[in-house]
DNA sequence: GGTGAAACTATACATTG
DNA sequence: CAATGTATAGTTTCACC
């Protein structure tokens, strides 16, 4: 896998803000024609650099009005403990993220629910019937300011 | 607007898989005809529940190694000052996502960059030199457990 | 709400320079 | 990388159920 140059991180630029860009219209916002702008994309999608399309949803246009991060502490710390965390945490649908952190705790999760009845069931009934959570502390969001899924590349 | 229904649930769940579906194909997943699906999609995209269609990069593919959630305290809490800090920190483009939150910090944010000079650089030069910030605490991000775009409709 | 066909438009990809 | 050509596939509309 080769370097990018500046016309694949242009092409990155556009096609974060909008995948649904046709080849046609990527090549002449970069004053190429369209052979070499598909031959790129293409190879940005093979070697996995572009790792898929998606639709971005609003949250709360569908209901999802409570978002929150749950910060989470192992009982125990050894490598099998928490590969049988990491394995069940993902299966969960409300959780979007799950990240490995440093601090005093162990992982934090982005989780996103219609209200707080139903975060307080995923805490009681889904959490915490995991083997090995030690303890939990939920940050609540009262309001989303920035909410990208673009790198600066 | 009106409410979704089962299918408009379903075309929603596979465009959050792949924006790349056509009409076409979606049709067939569903059982149904293009032109439904066609007036669907047209729908829910003139009803914001669809904002955009975007590339996922793979973060670490293009050198951002390094992910950190940084939680803020604001020094003066009138609405003014924070309408401020939020106007700024929109526009840095490190900062991926930016949440208002509820507990000891104002603010969490998660910011990408390339490795830890860099983000010592954010924090002195960028995120220090904006007016109002009265103390950070940087988690950083060890491993990426899971990171999904997708909610559950 | 849905079907199915038809018309139109655009795209992908190979070829040649 | 440009330009062109063409097979293929997509979008969109319409008449009808």
């Amino acid at each position: 896998m080769q370097k990018l140059d500046s016309t694949d991180r242009e092409i990155l630029k556009y096609l974060q803000e909008n995948a649904h860009l046709t080849t046609k219209e990527l090549a002449s916002r970069l004053n190429l024609s369209p052979t070499p702008v598909y031959e790129r994309v293409r190879r940005l999608e093979n070697d996995g650099v572009i790792k898929k399309y998606v639709a971005v949803i609003d949250r709360e246009k569908i209901g999802k009005d409570l978002m929150v991060f749950c910060n989470i502490r192992l009982k125990e710390h050894a490598q099998e403990a928490g590969k049988k965390f990491v394995e069940e945490i993902v299966k969960l649908t409300e959780v979007i993220e799950c990240h490995n952190i440093s601090g005093e705790y162990d992982f934090m999760i982005k989780v996103v629910v219609d209200d707080m009845r139903e975060y307080q069931s995923f805490l009681m009934n889904k959490l915490a019937s995991l083997e090995n959570i030690g303890s939990t502390h939920s940050i609540f969001v009262m309001s989303e300011v920035k909410n990208e899924t673009k790198f600066e590349v």
